[in-house]
DNA sequence: AAATCGCCCAACCGCGCAGCG
DNA sequence: CCGCTGCGCGGTTGGGCGATT
């Protein structure tokens, strides 16, 4: 297939009705970027690096704005980069605990994954922000969109087996486990605090009847964080939890404070049900569906 | 089969900062 | 010092698409 020339490009620009004038009565494209304009976009970089990106639309490269170029190429030309691959395990937990500590600076955190741009890093947290959100969300059983697994037949319940819950240690455990996997135990260790930070659904603590009760395995002491940070300073505590804006006044912690006083639901230690994660989606738990065999016994 | 919902992702927008004249 | 310009970053939006009803 041949590749059209960028006069052929602005040439197209000039024919369609959607062009926009920039302030020196040139159009500027918006929209998404054809083969061509990456084409284009690819040999000037070649040519002369990563940089002018504005040069691009003032020599008549391209129509577009220079901004425009610097983001196309840095969320899909550069190469290495991790495209339609979705985040690992791995890859999830250094985004929860890099932004933990350094809050909203996607771009910093995406230094710290290979192949990963600010804005695979922004989309992806909130994609996570937004689940949490709507669980979080009081469910009104009439006007709830997603399906109330507590209003279904538990026949139609997609069951997790009660093993699998079991898999995930303590985090006080998992360092005296002489397999010694270092990132099963990473993994294990963060993944147990989203899974506090997602679990921390107040209308789950209402529908969750007494003898319910949540496993301290999902309820890691935050201050005995275990991960490996590479020389960077522990977060202190991951910002979801310390938001208030939530819970209301209260942040998580005030309320975990509240249900792990006597008669409050994290008290006990005991097994859970499976009634209490039927509130949630199956994907919540992949992560434990991901440990290894060793984590077994 | 059609409608609706929810998720994902590409791309744009606005703002702040740095460099330069 | 000030204004202009380019660049980088974070927030937001809108479309595509698969899943569900």
């Amino acid at each position: 297939m041949k590749l059209r020339d960028s006069s052929e490009i602005f040439a197209e620009e000039e024919d369609d009705g959607e062009r926009e004038f920039g302030g020196r009565g040139t159009y500027i494209k918006k929209g998404p970027w054809s083969a061509e304009e990456d084409e284009i976009l690819m040999k000037h970089v070649k040519k002369n690096g990563p940089r002018d990106w504005s040069s691009i639309r003032s020599k008549g490269l391209l129509p577009r704005t220079g901004k425009s170029c610097r983001l196309r190429w840095v969320n899909k030309l550069r190469p290495n980069l991790k495209t339609g691959c979705k985040f690992s395990a791995e890859e999830e937990t250094v985004v929860i605990e890099l932004q933990a500590q350094f809050g909203n600076k996607w771009a910093k955190i995406a230094t710290y994954l290979e192949g990963r741009t600010d804005n695979d890093v922004k989309n992806f947290w909130s994609s996570r922000r937004k689940r949490l959100e709507r669980m979080l969300q009081k469910p009104s059983p009439s006007s709830s969109s997603k399906p109330n697994y507590k209003n279904k037949a538990t026949s139609q319940i997609p069951h997790r087996p009660p093993q699998v819950v079991e898999q995930v240690p303590a985090s006080n455990q998992v360092e005296q486990n002489p397999s010694g996997n270092n990132k099963c135990h990473h993994v294990v260790e963060v993944k147990a605090e989203e899974a506090t930070q997602l679990d921390m659904v107040p209308s789950s603590f209402e529908s969750c009847s007494s003898d319910h009760t949540f496993s301290q395995v999902l309820l890691p002491d935050v201050s005995h964080n275990q991960v490996d940070y590479g020389g960077l300073l522990p977060p202190p505590m991951c910002h979801d939890l310390l938001d208030p804006e939530p819970f209301g006044d209260a942040t998580f912690l005030d309320l975990f404070e509240q249900h792990k006083k006597p008669g409050g639901i994290f008290q006990t230690s005991s097994i859970p049900t499976n009634a209490f994660f039927e509130d949630f989606p199956c994907d919540l738990f992949d992560y434990f569906e991901d440990l290894p065999n060793s984590l077994d016994k």
